[in-house]
DNA sequence: GTCTATAGGTGGATAGAC
DNA sequence: GTCTATCCACCTATAGAC
């Protein structure tokens, strides 16, 4: 269990939460402990005493993401609903982001990936590779219900999927429209997701 | 033809080269003018010469870039060669950007887009517009000519390519594998190209 | 066009009092 | 844990000599 050396205190929380919200939409060279300083009423000083550097703050906010990415998924992969509804209420936490007007962490992390320490490199990769993992599972679950096709490896169809969903959301962050990232990931699982079976009611409710 | 004001001197386009190949490294805000200055052996002061400010320079680059993307796409438009190979040849052009450690320069953006300057902002949007209407036409020309297959819109559809091949780019880059890309690149347009006919030899030569 | 010099501000980070 | 005070490197940008 590599679990955090030490819980974060409540502090410590609230200045994870201003910086996850400044990475997401700003970048990690776009912000500085300045802002987060600014938005918390804390001096710089303080900011220092819960995170020493940049990058260890960088860190803790990828592990922190990540495991609650993974938690989502765990509920999600849990829930007794197809697979193609779990592919659903997948690209719905991207949309959910993006309602917030952010990027995801990692996939913004990924732009600036030239610019970042070497932990926080390997840490995005980890990210994406466990989206990778879990998207395949379902996909091959998927695949075997027949209510899913496509060729080749599940890990391949997968990796395009990550890559296509966080392509949306960056482009469609541009234009500010959440619409747009709908329509996308729609059009991505419609592609993989049997024509006239089950996963979406013709067009009767929801 | 709203050509640029003046036309860039020799140094004005090493200037240029430079900064691009930076802002597609390390995003917009990643970089600076002493970086300019260190690659080139020049001041700051005279870079400042050349583009006033640094909003002035990203405005630059993008209507630069975007003026040669759609030089590389009009070729490919005027070429004697079936929509699916056009199509991967519009691929290959994003494969070739990746093969130098870089990501499209609007797709950077794009995540830097919250720390943009208005005019930066709308030259953004406007490529990836730009990119959307040509794959538009060549999706609609295949569409015609049965050598693909999608449902809905073709601007839709090319919409989603765009996204696609952004993201593709983005994840693959954190892993330093071209390899990664072309594989989903392939694997999205394998999505469209209608399966068993032109487009892709079996697998005899190339 | 390019330089030196500098302004005026902000970056991440630390020392030490409370 | 939070503060004041401070360091120094770096940032974008300008003035003015050559």
């Amino acid at each position: 269990m590599p679990s955090p050396a030490s819980p974060p205190s409540a502090t410590a929380k609230r200045i994870l939460d201003v910086a996850e919200r400044l990475v997401q939409t700003h970048g990690f060279n776009g912000f500085s402990y300045a802002d987060i300083s600014a938005a918390l009423g804390i001096t710089k000083a303080s900011l220092h005493y819960h995170f020493r550097t940049k990058a260890q703050l960088g860190l803790s906010l990828i592990r922190r993401y990540q495991q609650n990415f993974l938690e989502m998924l765990g509920e999600i992969g849990a829930a007794r609903c197809s697979p193609p509804q779990k592919l659903r209420r997948y690209a719905q936490i991207y949309a959910d982001v993006l309602r917030k007007d952010r990027m995801c962490l990692c996939g913004m992390l990924a732009a600036d990936y030239a610019t970042l320490p070497k932990a926080m490199k390997d840490s995005v990769t980890s990210f994406f590779d466990a989206n990778e993992s879990w998207l395949a599972n379902v996909l091959e679950e998927g695949r075997r219900a027949k209510s899913f096709h496509f060729e080749g490896p599940a890990s391949d169809e997968a990796r395009l999927l990550v890559a296509s969903l966080e392509g949306a959301m960056l482009v469609a962050r541009s234009y500010g429209e959440v619409a747009r990232f709908e329509s996308m990931a729609e059009r991505a699982l419609t592609g993989i997701v049997s024509t006239g079976t089950a996963g979406r009611p013709a067009r009767t409710q929801e």
